[in-house]
DNA sequence: TATCAGATTGCAATCGATTGCGGCAATAAA
DNA sequence: TTTATTGCCGCAATCGATTGCAATCTGATA
């Protein structure tokens, strides 16, 4: 059952010239007669031949294939990300390999390793939620391999960077929470190891402060999906009563904790505002619409690929590392009080 | 800035052996003593050597890859139904490719060529939706491509096919539409050249003459997505005062729907009942809740690499093309009535 | 007729890895 | 001492495509 596709050789062996003529000719290489190439091109026609993509890479050393690695493609963030990195790929002529690491550190170092097997010109990547370290990437770096990194980032490597101004987005929501009358906010936020979720929670600090709200500790619980709100749905509901705002670390786990309260008797948004981080288009199905902050996941991407696309070009090493911070946009919907409340 | 990998050859050279031995040693070949086997295995291990896997794939004409061709990665089904084929695809020592046809025939034409070019030892295809022409299929298949198709398969090509049962799925939901109250139900129905949108409908009239309600051609409109019912909501709304149900093609139509309706007051599911298709997670997200039947993607995703696996080891070529029917299961939630109503 | 330029085409190496076969050495057997 | 055996390793071809250089042939010029 194996496939087989017609090669140069081939067609060399059925017209008696050699494989490199056949080569010349579908090439418009002008040392080949317009007789020989004519007859070359029609019969590779006929025969629908197609350039070995595998033969071509290993002999030029380039693969013209860039390699992704997100941790899921069932979240729209990163599937939009991913339609953004292949229209550009697309137009500058590379294919692109996509990995899932499932937020398992393990099978992120398998696929990096897999697409350099591999030798993808480039790597673009979103690390896992439990990588801690950094080897694999760092390998790759000094490898020379380019890389960018978006979303999340690694900070041990200095190279291109595509990111969302995370703080700037968890400050301007906490503080729209607070303007719309909330005073006790849970924060709902992620691994500490992150940088987004340390940037988030930042920015949640941030904006009690710049309203003369005491941090409370307390009111801050890791738990970053609808799983973990399920779990941990003591916590959240004994935690309940004493607060009237939720800023949620995304918007899934926004939404799954929204459903909790609403299960319960709270009234959204008028005892309890919830608030998400992202945009997914569930933020706008659900009742009531979730407030949120918008994160350009398709630009996120097209750009996070034109960076790259640039440094393959830049055969004299010399572009600096960039860092591109994309400014996420307040979305207000209903799942908050919309004026000011006192 | 191109990456330097070592090859075999680097290491022949800094081990003063031939390439051949370096090559017999990695894998343990008797021939080879144990004293320049250690030393080449340690030389290997230290500058982290990999092979190349372009170099083997064209060597030993196998290339351990699959290609994947979906029309949306955004669309939870597809990312559902890549993650199943993964998790096959990684236990039996497979890599994927995965393309995206973005529902544009040509995008998938040339997706399909470029896997090919790519020599992936297989094929894991859902079709766009505006595939007519299946010659990129065919061509494959002539050259003894092991392919398999899933969920939206191209019946010109007698190969492996992976499919829910489209016909009972909507026969089900349409008959508990009827069972439960409904007399006059519009289908928001997909383009007529797709297999799943004509068993889907078959099902829909089916389901109405097992109750003796006549057919009303009127009651079918094409609008298959979310953006469809915005373009179409004059004519939805203008025949919603005559019906008393809705079965959509797919969950988003049916949530854009639903939501169409809800703002123009009506009361959903007392007014009128509104079902979908797919069992998206946003189903059980929105207000009320959506009735669906649900499609185990990520199963179907498994059984369809599973067979391309089984053929990929058929030497002799000898499997018969097989079908593997999913039955959806009905998901009864409260964007319909639950109980009989007169 | 000898020589040369120009037009065509083939040879062979290369990319990285594999593998059948042959070669060379050391040791054992005759 | 000669022959055979065994252990260990390299040569060279192969997969498909590319490309510098050499080779061949034609027709033209001296």
């Amino acid at each position: 059952m194996k496939p087989h596709l017609t090669s140069i050789n081939d067609i060399a062996k059925a017209l008696n010239v050699s494989a490199s003529t056949v080569s010349r000719a579908l090439k418009d290489h002008p040392d080949i007669s317009e007789a020989t190439r004519n007859k070359i091109k029609e019969f590779a026609a006929k025969v629908n031949y197609r350039p070995n993509a595998l033969a071509l890479s290993l002999k030029k050393q380039v693969s013209n294939t860039i390699g992704i690695v997100v941790p899921e493609l069932v979240h729209h963030f990163f599937s939009s990300i991913i339609s953004g990195i292949e229209d550009i790929a697309y137009s500058k002529g590379y294919r692109v390999m996509i990995c899932q690491s499932n937020e398992d550190f393990q099978r992120e170092e398998i696929n990096v390793q897999a697409l350099l097997d591999h030798r993808v010109d480039g790597l673009l990547i979103c690390m896992s939620k439990t990588t801690e370290n950094f080897q694999h990437f760092i390998s790759a770096y000094n490898n020379q391999v380019p890389m960018v990194f978006f979303d999340r980032v690694c900070k041990a490597i200095d190279t291109d960077k595509v990111i969302t101004d995370d703080f700037n987005g968890a400050r301007q929501i906490t503080s729209f929470l607070i303007e719309t009358g909330c005073k006790s906010i849970l924060h709902l936020g992620t691994h500490p190891q992150l940088d987004i979720g340390q940037e988030r929670l930042k920015g949640y600090m941030q904006a009690l402060s710049d309203h003369h709200i005491v941090f409370d500790p307390d009111l801050v619980i890791n738990c970053d999906t609808p799983k973990g709100v399920e779990e941990k749905k003591d916590h959240i509901l004994s935690i309940s009563r004493q607060i009237d705002g939720i800023f949620a670390v995304n918007d899934s786990t926004a939404i799954a904790a929204m459903h909790l309260l609403k299960e319960n008797g709270y009234d959204i948004p008028n005892q309890i505002s919830v608030a998400g981080f992202g945009d997914d288009p569930v933020a706008n199905l659900v009742d009531p619409a979730l407030t949120t902050v918008e994160q350009q996941g398709y630009q996120m991407g097209q750009e996070a690929m034109s960076l790259l696309q640039e440094r393959l070009s830049d055969k004299e090493n010399e572009i600096p590392p960039r860092t591109k911070i994309f400014q996420p946009a307040l979305k207000k919907r209903n799942s908050t009080r919309l004026q000011f409340k006192n």
